[in-house]
DNA sequence: TTAATATATGAACAGTTATTCATGTGTTCA
DNA sequence: TGAACACATGAATAACTGTTCATATATTAA
């Protein structure tokens, strides 16, 4: 094992070996906790989550968006920009105006779930 | 009405006023939507959900996740910290050592819907 | 083409946050 | 009691993030 650099001075002393080994073994790999991670950030953003209830029931242009939130124009297509490159949102183009949506149902879920969570 | 204010100067252009309207009457309390993003953000830490998955199948002391992961038993606790006020992780005191767990399964759920999620 | 407009984007700034360091608290055991 | 230890916590620092400002792009209409 060459993980010594890591080890604490209690290793030898609290450190639950059985437990530890069987947590490792059942681990995602880093990569997708990393992921995971960056999913979730996204949804922790109160303009974000304000701008995904906005689209819950219909399509909405970033002008729409910004009137109805109170906010830029720029704040709100910084922050679509960051809800496109998650997936979270689609785009598409009618002359001037960019209609924004939900890019699918999954996001419902997640946001309810939250929802769900936060009245218990 | 009183938000002038907040009105860009596409209003009198671009606004889609059905679609706003509606989408205000079904928007949840401000309140909510702040805390839904508080909520998330929690799980916005790829050090946070590394505790969380250490945590699935087993509780554990915060010198055994320390070494788990890697991390400083300091940072771990600042963590849990945050974990605990977010009721996510609960606490066990047992002699010198804490132990901590899942505070309920549905923090599974919400970890799988992302997984879920990411793997589409 | 030019003007107007809806949206996008880069840079700067301010506020937030995760980690580290130093130290404090609570528990066990000699 | 006092030493050892597992854990907690306040302060400082560094990195990150959201908003704003200025400006660029894309589309339409005159």
């Amino acid at each position: 094992m060459d993980n010594k650099k890591n080890i604490e001075k209690c290793e030898f002393l609290c450190i639950h070996e059985d437990a530890v080994h069987n947590v490792l073994q059942k681990m995602p790999e880093e990569e997708t906790l990393y992921d995971l991670a960056e999913f979730f950030k996204v949804f922790g953003d109160s303009t974000r989550i304000r701008i995904l209830y906005s689209l819950r029931e219909t399509e909405l242009c970033v002008c729409d968006i910004a009137s109805l939130l109170g906010l830029t124009q720029t704040a709100v297509s910084h922050q679509l920009r960051v809800l496109k490159q998650s997936k979270l949102v689609k785009a598409r183009r009618s002359g001037k105006t960019v209609f924004y949506s939900l890019a699918d149902n999954h996001i419902h879920n997640i946001l309810d779930m939250g929802i769900h969570h936060l009245k218990e």
